[in-house]
DNA sequence: AATATAAAAGCACGAACGTTCGTATTCAAA
DNA sequence: TTTGAATACGAACGTTCGTGCTTTTATATT
């Protein structure tokens, strides 16, 4: 009963409701989880507010799903690309390029870097869904930075997510893709570092 | 007249202009910038809507002179007490140890952090604005970088923003005050790596 | 003390929000 | 062919938002 919805899929309801998520995603990477309106995002999808409202039943748990199926994107974008590179350092250097990469895949730049610093004082499920996926994300940086050797994973997992968070937060803010040729000599830097 | 305000500072309309926002920069860094409503702000300070709103005459008027005073306590807790250390390296240390106190300062965690994801895709003066002050910023990171001798200033500056910022959202996502110490040990190894 | 001006309050508005309700359409099972 | 659930729609609700008008209170100057 893990799965991320239970649904058989296929059946029209769940299509429509994959089509809302998926564009609901991208849309809070723009205006935030609260800033993600019913109307705009009916609109948005051609269908009324009150259809799209009931495959929900409160804004609260379509921001529930809407976290959730970002979680999904960043496993199908990140995590599994890289989980064919070998434990440590490979795997270190794939996630953070997947990451690159990944941060394309929104309108608005990263949903976590919109969402989290949103959320971050206000208490309650939707808060603690965004503290849950990132804390996964932080504790399998550990995991392959101790891998990789490393005497201090924690402080190297702080690093390498301080540097790719930075990346997406002063790209979308200056417009500047060179941005990311800094955070690229970052990133080798921490690489050179590795045992 | 390009002085800030350019008001004689003392009559009652400036008192009460400066504790509002004063307020206002620390409601933003719980609610972000579009979330501060009015109507709360005037409930807090124990005052009408309407008077509260002739001071600024529109919204946005409100959410710029926010960001001046944000940038003003960032000026007077941060660049001004790092101000007596010495060009380049000890000016770093002092930097980001008064970023780390400076922190504390608000209720929601750093403004910037909280509002520069929030209007990074809202064009228009206000998001100017925060970019303007965050980019004064790192500019004088860089400066500073440069005076240390550092032969990469720009990638220098971009890590060191990466961990006090990263600090700042850990810190606020897991309310775990051993964040603080990983941010610590990041800024030792950057500091390490001076000539 | 009288008066002019600045500051704050009171009140109301239009728009947008989440949400509810009643109804129409679709489609598979009987 | 009939039934019933699933899916979607349109209109309306109560609330909150920013904002504009009018009036009252406080401050400062003569």
């Amino acid at each position: 009963m893990a799965g991320a919805s239970a649904t058989k899929d296929g059946t029209k309801g769940e299509k429509t409701r994959a089509a809302i998520l998926d564009r609901a995603v991208d849309l809070a990477s723009v205006e935030g989880l609260e800033g993600l309106t019913i109307g705009r995002l009916a609109g948005d999808l051609e269908m009324s507010k009150s259809g799209l409202f009931r495959h929900f039943g409160s804004k609260q748990d379509l921001q529930l799903a809407t976290v959730g199926a970002a979680r999904d994107r960043f496993v199908a974008m990140v995590l599994q690309p890289a989980s064919s590179a070998p434990d440590g350092a490979p795997r270190l250097r794939a996630m953070a390029e997947h990451y690159l990469d990944y941060l394309y895949s929104f309108p608005g730049g990263c949903f976590w870097g919109a969402t989290a610093s949103e959320f971050d004082d206000r208490p309650g499920p939707v808060r603690d869904a965004i503290a849950a996926s990132l804390d996964a994300w932080m504790a399998e940086l550990v995991r392959q930075a101790d891998a990789a050797g490393m005497a201090d994973p924690d402080r190297y997992a702080f690093e390498l997510y301080a540097v790719v968070m930075a990346a997406n937060a002063r790209w979308r803010l200056t417009g500047d893709r060179r941005t990311f040729d800094l955070a690229r000599a970052a990133l080798a830097r921490l690489d050179a570092e590795l045992p």
